[in-house]
DNA sequence: CCTTGACTTCAAGCTAACTTGAACTTGTAG
DNA sequence: CTACAAGTTCAAGTTAGCTTGAAGTCAAGG
């Protein structure tokens, strides 16, 4: 069993951040008496599957999310996990496509002028990995005109 | 010359997020006598780029840094936005190279549980693309032991 | 002239992901 | 026993990138 300073050193992860993450429902500690946090050592990797999930582009909810589909009373093993990174996979993949795309695009429709919003399809829509906030971006494949 | 809300039509941008930008320096407006803002045209490129090098990851500030590079008193040609996007193929090339790290990385280190810092360095220290706020990340590069 | 909608400024609010500070308790070394 | 480091909670602060609201101005149609 760890304490949090322990983890904190361990990971790199700040002791705010893991209390934090803790509030969030992403990592679990016992308490000794003294109401000092304890960690298993698989916490660990739990905390580093939070941090290239991050890296990745998703939001704690969402990381939060996959954690959850871990089995909830038995120590994850490399099966448990590669089964949730394989979704990532997809992710990585689709975001990899999007920055081609906007490769070929630069000089395609910035160096041209080519600012039609119909033409400017350069990302695919569904895709929230840059998570860039709210408001509608046209160019970068929100549909302006079509549909609603 | 268009009215604010023209270019928002436009452009996709909501009229206080060109406000905003206009506040940061990274668009200009003429005022009508009535103090309404009136844009040229090419403000919709300049409005492209921004909106493409978010989309990349860039910042507000760094946008507006390269947005600086351009010629001052003079409509920008395609030659200076490829002169501006050539160093963003760089940067996609890097989030790019970082993203099929990442990838590699799931099976070897999460799915293994090697979770050694020395070893498991799957990301370029230098990265800002992903901005994810500060906080030490050695699992993403960070050095840890090496240097102070 | 009146209404309506588009515009203005300015201040405050929002979300994510944490950090920081205050005030306090616990564990350990000397 | 006394320090002092490390832990605790809770509330408030931080940054980016905007949005929202209040309060007021301006322009065009009828």
């Amino acid at each position: 069993m760890l304490a949090i300073g322990e983890v904190s050193r361990r990971s790199g992860v700040a002791s705010s951040a893991l209390r934090f993450y803790e509030e969030r429902g992403l990592i679990t500690s016992e308490r000794a008496g003294s109401g000092h946090r304890h960690y298993p050592r698989s916490v660990l990797r739990r905390i580093a599957f939070i941090v290239f999930a991050q890296r990745i582009g998703l939001t704690l909810e969402e990381i939060g999310a996959e954690l959850a589909k871990l089995p909830p009373h038995r120590a994850p093993n490399r099966r448990d996990w590669s089964r949730l990174s394989a979704t990532w996979t997809l992710r990585i993949d689709q975001r990899i496509a999007e920055l081609e795309r906007l490769k070929a695009g630069l000089g395609d429709c910035i160096g041209c002028g080519c600012l039609s919003l119909k033409r400017c399809k350069l990302a695919n829509p569904g895709d929230r990995a840059a998570g860039l906030g709210p408001g509608p971006r046209y160019w970068i494949g929100d549909q302006p005109l079509a549909g609603a």
